[in-house]
DNA sequence: AAAACACTTGACAGTTTCATCAACTGTCCT
DNA sequence: AGGACAGTTGATGAAACTGTCAAGTGTTTT
């Protein structure tokens, strides 16, 4: 008996004759459409210039010139963004007068956003070394 | 008056004369690092395929083999997905033997994973209709 | 030492995404 | 009705992403 005898029996056998995957639990994959729904979603988050837009949102309520001179960007550049993220329903739009103001879709959305955050903060790139 | 006049006052000048943007709270940007860091995370997430991955592995550790296994797909696919979340760091791996397993990097990671499976769960795209 | 297993990697092709710009729509003001 | 403001929408091209497959690495077995 070598040292590194500790872990499970099955890790002997080959990887191949899968009897090791029956033997445990069903473990069931994903519904395919919740899936690609969820994907959609963070695809949608996974843009920096879209996730700048989103975190203005978060605070509050926004018309699309306010956000173009937030951002220092062009209106139609932040337009095309919002017209994703609205496709993805991450932001819902109200009309009023000549102004159209966005505002996150639910607070579901805005913890995301502050999660995903939270984490994107604490594991910075420049403090721990690529392994 | 007219009936709509409940809201702030500032909605009546041009947009482009942009001095209620100074008026109002800095509401300072994100810092730039964090922002592109979060994004690429998300970005990560945002792919079906590697969703799927993601949240195996976030019930337990798991070998290249036994994901292809699961997931029905060819070995060279999975390693590829893999590699990228790696890259992210959004899994972390330790060798075995001629296995080599795979993780979550860490639970903040189940967690937003969770989160995010929740809200594409309830906003289900069939049910919603697209306004 | 050779063969077998478990992966990883590099390269190429096909697809998707993104920014940009001109043209268009909708609302208000005069 | 005409003009100005606020914003949206195609179209186009450049850049980034993904899957696939052959070839490579690392580890164990015989």
């Amino acid at each position: 008996m070598e040292i590194s005898r500790i872990e499970d029996a099955s890790e002997d056998r080959d990887c191949s004759d899968l009897e090791h995957l029956e033997a445990k639990s069903p473990m069931p994959l994903l519904d395919q459409e919740i899936c690609k729904r969820t994907a959609a979603i963070f695809r949608a988050m996974g843009d920096a210039s879209r996730l700048q837009l989103l975190a203005l949102l978060a605070k509050r309520e926004m018309c699309v010139t306010e956000l173009t001179a937030r951002l220092s960007d062009n209106l139609p550049a932040i337009s095309q963004r919002l017209k994703l993220l609205r496709a993805e329903r991450l932001v819902s739009t109200r009309r009023q007068g000549k102004h159209i103001y966005y505002s996150l879709a639910d607070n579901h959305i805005a913890s995301l956003i502050e999660n995903g955050l939270a984490h994107g903060s604490e594991t910075d790139c420049t403090l721990c070394p690529p392994n």
